[in-house]
DNA sequence: CGCGCTGTTGAAACTTGTCAAAGTTTGTGG
DNA sequence: CCACAAACTTTGACAAGTTTCAACAGCGCG
């Protein structure tokens, strides 16, 4: 097999697992695009990235250079100070997109963690701001997901301002069945990929509180909770939670 | 005077007022455009808003069709849930953008009002779309905005997720001082354009508190508040607020 | 001049955090 | 493959911080 050979396997290989044939283009950037347009995006895309369960995807105070999209596993993105006090900023599932907070100051300004073991593809985001000039659709699709990020914060704000703690916890796990649903896995029934004190540091409580609210949902009812298997029996339940004015 | 002549002259008005002799470019989208860039730039942002006080610039559920860069004023956004709670999700002032949030869905997710007579400029968003696939510096900038966007919503997840009241007010006014500085006014006395109520609803917490914590700092001779006007008399002390670990 | 809106202050109630202890699961090395 | 350590979870009792309710003061506007 001559060296020419060999590149184009390669380059084959590569293509054969890139935005064209991939399973999540629906939930990812190429929504829309034609095929050569995609073809065009399949070039960008050629850096996949394994992690286990704990890596860093990127920290804070790195350089920025690539967006990426998670093809499989699970992570949580977060921020600290000084002081030593953190917090998680998401969760991000497969289909979605890390690393946006790095286009501002070219530096990243949280860390992106594996949750799971997890693969993700790098978008050097030079050549997709130079794609996007070229292809009209993908620069609208991409301002699209950026903008869906900041409504998406602001409900977080929204249930960190106003919510208490049973509240935040119902919402949460409303929120995680519908993207589970999304991606046609069981809305009902399904394995959190963090921990207590995790969830804490999202919802904007100590653990001891999350648990206790575990807790008090299933003495209702509404759930069944083993460790992190969790098992919702009454979506309905969790919703009016959720609308139920406080005093 | 011929009709001609009368467009021509309010063209003249229109041109005389825009990006290219604002003297708000360095705050605002048009950082580091070529004087024929800055042409083409102002073609688009033809249209000048004035708004009074307490006018809506734009409501939840509208439609989006422009964003907005703020002349003069200042601003607010909220989001409300069925419930009829609803949280400031943010302030704005001269220089800054409003309207990213509609992107998205093509519908504003929030309000947008005005906290003082103000005016804006809007940016009808497919133009520039259209006008940063051909300059590649907007296409960029316009992108570091929208994440800038993104990493300060993650700053006020933190504040609302870790930090105790006084901590939320001191954290809040050092970031308002910072603004008015780096628009040339004093860091240290300023009038607040929003009411006990707003802050409160920003910080996640009752304007009762907001007011204790406005208290407290007088006490203690952080600073001197009469009604919205606030001197600063220990920066310092204030900053030293932020990054003293809670028990 | 007084009415309404905004802001301040106090006391009690409530929610969440803190600390502590014990139970459970997971992972690792012998 | 078992044993033990480490990490995570649950639960209770108590403390701290914030909200709630209520009363009142100050300012601005008609």
């Amino acid at each position: 097999m001559t060296m020419n050979a060999v590149t184009a396997r390669l380059a084959f290989e590569v293509v054969k697992t890139a935005c064209s044939n991939c399973n999540l283009r629906e939930l990812c950037l190429p929504i829309g695009l034609e095929r050569d347009e995609l073809k065009r995006l399949d070039e960008l895309v050629s850096t996949r990235r394994r992690l286990k369960r704990g890596d860093h995807l990127y920290r804070a105070g790195q350089g920025f250079e690539s967006i990426y999209a998670i093809r499989s596993g699970f992570f949580k993105t977060d921020v600290m100070i000084e002081d030593g006090r953190d917090q998680v900023t998401g969760f991000q599932m497969t289909g979605e997109l890390l690393g946006l907070d790095g286009i501002s100051s070219e530096i990243h300004s949280c860390n992106a963690i594996a949750l799971e073991d997890s693969e993700v593809c790098a978008i050097p985001f030079l050549q997709l701001e130079g794609l996007s000039r070229q292809i009209h659709t993908l620069q609208h699709h991409f301002h699209k997901v950026m903008s869906r990020e900041i409504v998406r914060d602001h409900g977080v704000m929204m249930l960190l301002g106003t919510m208490r703690a049973e509240e935040r916890l119902a919402a949460f796990l409303l929120n995680l069945s519908q993207r589970f649903k999304a991606r046609g896995y069981s809305p009902a029934e399904f394995n959190l990929r963090m921990s207590r004190d995790e969830i804490g540091s999202y919802l904007g409580l100590k653990l001891e509180t999350v648990s206790r609210a575990f807790s008090r949902f299933q003495e209702e009812g509404l759930l069944a909770v083993h460790q992190r298997k969790v098992r919702i029996l009454n979506t309905a339940g969790l919703r009016k939670l959720l609308t139920h004015q406080r005093a």
